[in-house]
RNA sequence: UCGGGGAUAGUUUAAUCGGCAAAACAUCUGACUCUGGAUCAGAAAUUCGGGGUUCGAAUCCCUGUCCCCGAGCCA
């Protein structure tokens, strides 16, 4: 099978890890992280970084740990834990018996915290959360510092160490780190290190009263897991200052840290808030409906991690704040599924053909390939009778300009079985046509005729007494507007929700063999697209999702000619 | 207002030391086809503006503009 992820990555950040490696920087050591919070689902932003944190580590014989960040009890789920290791999982990367949590470093993280305090470089401020807000000053102008700060070593380290044993309440007081209160980078104008949180925490419990902040935690964590690149988002480059800092001070192995952008995508939005909004208004049905951009959501919808990664790889790594097209993404899974997803028939919209000519109760096999892009995928053999079903819309009784398909007194093929003719339309009182009545050409079994004449059109089609009933539900774009937050002043991002994003098709028929498949099956329903077998499904009613379409040169024709 | 980051076809990225600006997606043509699919061939399209250095600038210097992020006891 070819392989699809031909787009070799070259970046930045490639670029300085071979510097390094050349140069014997960290002694040829690559070694990465993911550090997902557990508080919600993965999204394919996520996915970004998941790719640059193991990809590179793949790339260079180096290891990616897996590290959750759960330092805000109040916040994180287990639940999340295991979606996520899942969702990780299912996109192909592995952190084999790497799997961390800050959580385990709480101890470690508390002592060094007593160490900066005997240093003189952390003070317990007992300020409101509201003054230390104040103190803080803005962007124009420098912060004062807190009448606390210069409390003596010996109380500092009393009174955290009673913030510790839990005599506090939530607020009473925290920890923070003496650095400069007019900084123009606000995350070093005496940033919080630890808050106290009577919460219990989903691994550590009611152990701990008192809490570390992500500034605190996050770098130290990499110091202690070795991790010798720490890359991330480019919003955390204002905390690099703060990141470099607590690992100097404390004189620990010092991890590099590097910002890329993250990913946005048009049509859709990646901000874990608005998805839960989604979720909770209910304008999706859950976390992984098929129009969400989650992994959940794309794996529901039939995209292969293959493609994901391959869009990945395409998209590349830079820190320009970027939007890139999902165009790119659905290009991705068509590539992918067109070499892999094996072609059957399925009428959407059934319209009933009877063959005249052809015998009542005869009813024959013709062979049909299952991927013509890969022989090695073999053939099956596809029951033909004299009622049928073609697709509605592949028939027009006043055909337009440059009509391949069926229209009264037309000859076009039946996917590999006949040619057929259509003689006659029957409509009912409305003038709804309600059947095509047609003869086939004998002659012309298995698609072609021994007079070698040529039919412009080719139908896909069932058999009316072999057919398996099926629900089809077609998507569309979450948001109409490639930006969903361009919304008129006072009007939020959902005014722009795509009323059709979804819409179920009832009635559909599917050719007999795709009854009792797997959930998460991939197909191409020939001349349509590409649909994935959904849980949902019954032996009664097969559910499909629509993955994406084919591409639609007829559509384009079509929409020209208006 | 201050601090940090960014700007190359419509979009996302390349361009080794200052040396012919390129690819993919998207768009448009055409060919081919038992999927109006796939494939193939082709077209149009790019260095944010203004100065400067240089034989030569996307790249170096000066200057301006625009965009993103930042004032959680969130991560």
């Amino acid at each position: 099978m070819a392989t699809t992820e031909a787009v070799a990555p070259t970046d930045f950040i490639r670029s300085i890890v071979e510097e390094d490696l050349r140069t014997g920087k960290f002694a040829g050591r690559v070694q990465t992280r993911f550090p997902p919070e557990p508080n919600g689902y993965l999204h394919i932003g996520h996915a970004k970084a998941i790719s640059i944190d193991f990809g590179i580590a793949q790339d260079y014989g180096g290891q990616c740990n897996l590290r959750f960040d759960d330092t805000n009890p109040v916040k994180e789920e287990e639940e999340f834990v295991d979606a996520i290791q899942n969702d990780i999982r299912w996109l192909g990367y592995d952190w084999g018996d790497r799997l961390f949590y800050a959580s385990d470093y709480f101890e470690q993280l508390y002592q060094w915290a007593v160490q900066l305090i005997k240093d003189g470089q952390a003070y317990v401020d007992s300020l409101s959360p509201d003054q230390v807000k104040e103190h803080r000053g803005a962007f124009g102008t420098p912060g004062v510092e807190s009448p606390y700060r210069n409390r003596s070593v010996a109380e500092n380290l009393d009174l955290f160490e009673r913030m510790r044993a839990g005599e506090f309440p939530d607020g009473a007081h925290v920890l923070r780190a003496k650095i400069d209160m007019t900084s123009g980078n606000m995350n070093l104008r005496d940033p919080v290190m630890y808050r106290i949180l009577h919460a219990t925490h989903h691994r550590t419990g009611d152990a701990w009263c008192i809490y570390p902040m992500y500034d605190f935690a996050h770098g130290q964590s990499d110091s202690i897991e070795r991790v010798t690149y720490s890359l991330c988002d480019v919003a955390y480059e204002e905390h690099r200052p703060l990141y470099d800092w607590f690992l100097d001070q404390l004189g620990i192995f010092h991890p590099q840290q590097l910002e890329f952008a993250r990913l946005n995508l048009t049509h859709t939005i990646l901000s874990k808030r608005y998805l839960a909004r989604l979720v909770r208004e209910g304008h999706v049905r859950g976390w992984d409906d098929p129009r969400m951009p989650t992994l959940a959501g794309l794996r529901r919808r039939g995209y292969t991690p293959e493609a994901i990664r391959d869009f990945m790889n395409r998209v590349g790594v830079a820190k320009s704040p970027t939007t890139v097209e999902i165009a790119l993404l659905e290009h991705c899974l068509r590539q992918d599924l067109n070499l892999r997803a094996p072609r059957v028939m399925a009428v959407l919209d059934p319209l009933r053909v009877v063959i005249e000519n052809y015998p009542v109760d005869q009813v024959e096999e013709v062979a049909a390939e299952n991927n013509p892009e890969d022989p090695g995928m073999g053939s099956r053999r596809l029951p033909f009778s004299r009622v049928l079903y073609i697709e509605r819309d592949d028939f027009r009784e006043a055909p337009p300009k440059k009509w391949f398909r069926l229209s009264p007194g037309a000859e076009v093929r039946l996917k590999h079985a006949y040619f057929i003719t259509c003689r006659e339309v029957v409509k009912d009182e409305s003038g709804e046509v309600v059947e095509l009545r047609c003869t086939y050409d004998p002659e012309s079994r298995g698609g072609s005729t021994p007079d070698g004449r040529r039919v412009k059109g080719t139908l896909h089609w069932v058999s009316a007494g072999h057919a398996a009933p099926a629900e089809v539900r077609m998507y569309d774009h979450l948001f109409t507007k490639p930006d969903p937050s361009d919304v008129p002043e006072g009007q939020d991002f959902t005014v722009n929700l795509n009323p059709n994003s979804l819409q179920v098709l009832t009635g559909c028929l599917v050719e007999p063999g795709l009854a009792g498949q797997a959930p998460g099956s991939r197909y191409q329903f020939l001349r349509q697209g590409y649909y994935c077998l959904d849980p949902d499904s019954t032996p009664e009613k097969l559910v499909f999702n629509q993955s994406v379409t084919l591409r639609d040169s007829w559509a384009k024709i079509e929409k020209a000619n208006e």
